[in-house]
DNA sequence: TTGTACGCGTTATCAA
DNA sequence: TTGATAACGCGTACAA
């Protein structure tokens, strides 16, 4: 080209060089004023007046450039239509936005790939900072994480001395609250509907399980035991499977979308919840809520994890030389209706047709449940 | 500061400079080389070594502040726990990633200010384009829509002669669609539990009910109707309000959300779905499907909504000089067992305490459901 | 094909 | 306080 500076971007709209020429001062002093460092009065008016003149909005890349910091954070979930993921986000974001930052949303589907991609796309710079969730961590996770050149925080397991700063919660400690109180409420054929062994939570919650059954002294009957994904069909689907062959007095779900669909295939074979089956999930997402009966659930802090990992990544950002740190947040145990012993009123199953139309007073099922903490 | 360009970016990771230094050719043969435009074998393969050698990464800010693009969408919806922006926010991503680009999710949690104050910053130019989806709109939406300097696709009804990409659907003949198939059911005295009136979709689902009563020569009943928010708590809450002075044979409710508190509210007060009330939600979410009984459901496209609205804004954003485009998406009604008739199967209400345990074979409640097109 | 030099729009430095 | 100018890292006319 070799023409002299335009006093507009290329699409005509206004830069500093409109806002300077226009006010009849340099850039150098419009920048400051723009950014709100020194000026003389006169020419704070001059320039606060040609920008507004002219609708000046600076531009967000060539401030990245030079500050080196987009304001961006990235978040990559598996799922983002799991519920608990949803929470994690929320509490994100809130944090993320509070330091006057944006959050932006991945989706990886839990493909190892996908997640490996992303990390390493991080070194091409477009955010600040990333927090990953993985459900499966392998050595090219811990390799892309490694040698990420933006700071990355993780919300969940990861190996001792993986030098990754990290959130976790102790599932297996999760899984024996729900046990515990499963077996203190009399039951003792406790099934078990989990996701992938394979994964990091689905081997958690598999050897947890195990574990809590021995501590009562209870023998594993692995006909008792189904996985299937981490889904709703997919936990509706190993959970006929494990009905289908043997008869548990009570059910622990992996999580809340596979709890929600066990419910409908205990429904779909007329076991009452909680009086013929107890049922317990986990995530204590919205959607154990939502059930009818509402869903017992161990929580496992996911608001908490997001905030705290949210946390962890803005002093990471604010200095780097941070060593690397690592967090644990204490499961709880939510007890609503699915699994309650205490008051039969909440444990009611759903309507049968012998009622008497007129008389509707509603129950109280919005309990905010009993807390159980380890 | 003065000094010569260095050959490292400040953090010390290597920039075009270092690749062109250590392949021993100029910057401008080490980027075209690493844009794969030109170059002689010999030179290709220096720089590829260099390149590898030192672990180059482009740095996608500079890159966005030269190439004027950035490679983000951003999209906003008002609520990202409600499923059916979820689905909508997976068919937007799918063809978002299809282009290579990535998807930036914002929450509004539907406050205006919050999505006028997105969309102005608009400006600074950080994404390439935006997908909102408003459940209000004001003057103040329109006129920073209007002056947006970046590509906007809304998802949702808009004013007439807004000069905006545009992506509606029909909730009045969705609403329509329910009440037909309600009162062909035999059912009269039709419920309708609503989100906000001063929202689009509220005023449009209530005055498109209203006319599908006046169309079968029903009388609209104030009792029947009720107005709550578009959250499940909020919905249970005012069926809970409707249920108390008011004994509908059937209920409309404004979402999925909304028709699952609904269902726990009949549940609530002993009412069999379909048997005493039958059931009909919108917006045809996995919600549905994951509810006992299974929701039918007016779907309002959601997914292809989302689709052809990320399609319609890839197509502006190569190509600004398009006119204004409006489409819309034919709604259509997904029956299943909250509002079936024909299939009593189906329709079974959850488990009562009297059945034989042993007989265990799994009911079909899975089915796709029947779709019915206006 | 290769290298020089400029521009993207902003902020920071330094001398006046 | 102000203005000229150098970066930030990259792509690309243009001339060689």
């Amino acid at each position: 080209m070799g023409r002299k500076r335009l006093q507009s971007a290329g699409d005509g709209r206004p830069t500093v060089h409109t806002v300077a020429a226009r006010a009849g001062v340099s850039i150098a002093s419009a920048s400051r004023v723009l950014n709100g460092v020194g000026g003389s009065p006169e020419t704070v008016r001059k320039v606060r007046e040609a920008a507004a003149e002219v609708g000046y909005v600076p531009n967000a890349i060539a401030r990245s450039l030079q500050s080196q910091r987009t304001g961006l954070i990235a978040l990559a979930v598996e799922d983002i239509g799991n519920p608990v993921y949803v929470a994690m986000m929320r509490a994100i974001e809130a944090v993320v936005a509070e330091s006057g930052r944006q959050l932006l949303v991945h989706a990886t589907g839990g493909q190892v790939d996908n997640e490996t991609a992303l990390l390493r796309r991080l070194a091409h710079r477009y955010v600040d900072g990333m927090i990953v969730s993985p459900i499966r961590v392998t050595d090219a996770h811990l390799e892309a994480l490694a040698d990420s050149p933006v700071p990355v925080v993780v919300v969940g397991q990861l190996p001792e001395d993986a030098p990754v700063d990290n959130v976790r919660t102790d599932s297996r400690t999760g899984v024996a609250l729900a046990v515990d109180h499963l077996v203190a409420a009399g039951r003792r054929r406790i099934g078990f509907v989990n996701g992938p062994l394979d994964t990091v939570p689905g081997a958690a919650r598999d050897s947890g399980f195990r574990a809590a059954l021995a501590t009562h002294g209870i023998e594993v009957d692995e006909r008792l035991i189904e996985v299937g994904d981490f889904q709703y069909a997919a936990g509706r689907a190993a959970t006929e499977r494990l009905l289908a062959r043997a008869l548990p007095d009570a059910l622990l779900c992996a999580n809340d979308l596979i709890a929600v669909g066990a419910l409908h295939a205990l429904y779909g074979v007329h076991r009452s919840v909680p009086q013929d089956v107890a049922l317990v999930g986990m995530d204590d997402t919205e959607l154990a809520q939502m059930a009818f009966p509402q869903i017992s659930s161990v929580s496992l802090g996911s608001a908490t994890r997001g905030r705290r990992a949210a946390e962890l990544l803005l002093e990471r950002i604010a200095d780097p030389t941070l060593p690397p740190r690592r967090e644990q947040v204490a499961p709880s145990l939510v007890v609503r209706a699915s699994s309650a012993v205490t008051s039969a009123t909440d444990a009611v199953t759903p309507a049968t047709t012998d009622v008497t139309a007129d008389a509707v007073t509603p129950t109280a099922h919005g309990l905010p449940g009993v807390e159980v903490t380890a």
